[in-house]
This record gives C-alpha cells, structure tokens and sequence, in this order.
DNA sequence: ATGTTAATTGCAACTTAATTGCATTGTACT
DNA sequence: AGTACAATGCAATTAAGTTGCAATTAACAT
C-alpha cells in the first residue's frame, strides 16, 4: 500500500526519504490543506525530525512534480493539498481556523461565464468561503 | 468633489493628511487592487513622501474603518481596494502581473447553494482567476 | 558488503512583507 | 498663538519563506 506519488517519484529517479514518504503520507491522509509550518509539527509529532528549510524545499519539490498544489486561504501564510483529488474548494471558520472542504455543482456555470465575459486565457482559478463553523456559532 | 469617505472620517473626528487624502484619492481611482509597496511608490510618484510604515499603518485603519478591504490575490503579499463598489472579483494575469476586475451574474446561484450545502454560517468569500491577459497570450 | 555519486539535508544567513515601541510632528480645535 | 492627541518617522523586530554551501545519505554498481 505504498503511495502512488512515491512510486512515480521512484521511477523519476527521486530518493525516497523519510521526510519525504512521511510528507506524502501526512499530505494523504489529511483532508485538508496543510500549511509548511503545521506540517513541521506534525512531523516533529510522529517522532521526525527534519529542518523547516527541508518541510519548505519537499513541498517546492513536490509543486513541481505535480503531485501538491498551494492554497492560499489565509493571508498569513500558504497552505498544500494533494492534487488529483476530486475537484472542491475550501470553508475556513474565521474562529478556530478549522478548515474543510467544500464541492459546489454550481461552479460549472461561473466558470463558463468567466470564459465567456473574459478575454483572459483562464488556467485556474481559487474560490474560499469564510465564516463560522457550527461549533463556533 | 471631496470624496465622502474623507467627509466621514472627518466627522468622526479622524484628522484629515496629505498621506491619508492621497492614499483614499489612489485607491478611489484605481479600479483594481493594489499593494501596499505600490502605494507606496504611486505616492512617491506625486511627491508624497511618506514612510512605508504609515502606508501599511493608513490600510490599517482604513481596514478599521470599513472603507476598504484585503484582497488576497497574490501568494507575496496583500492587495486593497475601496468597499462598496460593485460586487466583483479579480483576475491576474500570471505573466505580467496586470489585475482586472470581473463581474458574474451566475455568482449568486453559487452561493446559494454554498449556503445550502454547508453548516458554516458563511459572511463572505473570495474568488479569483488566474490566466494570460490578451497581450500575453 | 563496500564504494561511488548525486540527491537531499542542516545550518546560518538572508529576503521580503508586515508590525511595534517610542519619540517627534502636525492637524484641528480653542 | 496655544494645546491635545492623532498621525508619523525611524529603528528594531517578527514571521514566512529562500538561498549558498558543506555535510550527509539513498540508490545503484562493483
């Protein structure tokens, strides 16, 4: 049961390193974004321990094999997703700072829309709400 | 033709500056958002010489004030622009950095539906479109 | 098993956006 | 003109993220 993405890496020519299988996993099995420096204690938590130099040279890395992509929920700092993962976008409670996925039928339409009023080549674009999640309410 | 949003902070007792009018006249007539160190050099420009700090301080307090707002379009740093202009949102150009505003009528059935899906009591949202404008294409 | 090589890492220094403390300045009001 | 306190400049600081370089180590070959 070995991650996808590693295997891909592997095949790459990459070296599977512990910071990095770890990356991949705790990216996996996380149904949200994650920002570098949570990632770190995370990491730090299941007992490895790595530069925070490395936490932000791994999701470089893994931007530019295509594997995360970046989020940009909060003004302070970045969060990374897996990519590949069934198109959504993103709810941040402005109390507690929870942050869950969000999957919109709708979207289709707007994005049509956008096409048509611009005369921009749209490549992609990134929709977030903000609010209070029910715990906080 | 003094713009209302000096008028206002005026009455609230705010004192009105050369910084302050100038910042407010910028961003009133710019119909895209800019950033703080572009604020600044637009006021360098017209022979205000202010301090970064009192750029970053001024968006501060005109945050504070309601008359403007954060738009975080770009992974570096943050842009502004005046509230109460016509709901829209933005889209950037990843070559040359060049920001439009953009208008959708099918926004409003995307949030419904946002409304309707979610347990978040959601107050706003953001959206943005990332592509080549016409002359980069 | 051991050696080789280049990918990966740690460390320290650096960059850039943004914030803060404090002394000084200047707007608005008397 | 004089006063009060909002606004400002300056220098130092914070926090996210980046970079150069030497040391380490995963992966492959022998």
């Amino acid at each position: 049961m070995k991650s996808d993405s590693l295997q891909t890496l592997k095949e790459k020519g990459h070296r599977i390193t512990q910071a990095r299988s770890a990356i991949i996993e705790l990216l996996e099995n996380t149904d949200r974004p994650i920002a570098a420096k949570s990632l770190y204690t995370m990491l730090e938590r299941i007992g490895i321990k790595v530069n925070i130099t490395t936490v932000y040279r791994e999701l470089e890395f893994l931007l530019q094999e295509n594997i995360i992509e970046k989020v940009p929920l909060k003004d302070t700092e970045l969060h990374y997703e897996m990519k590949g993962r069934p198109h959504h976008h993103h709810l941040l409670c402005t109390s507690c700072g929870n942050i869950e996925d969000i999957a919109l039928e709708s979207e289709h339409t707007l994005l049509e829309e956008a096409h048509t009023v611009s005369a921009y080549n749209i490549k992609r674009h990134s929709l977030a709400f903000y609010g209070q999640c029910p715990k906080c309410q």
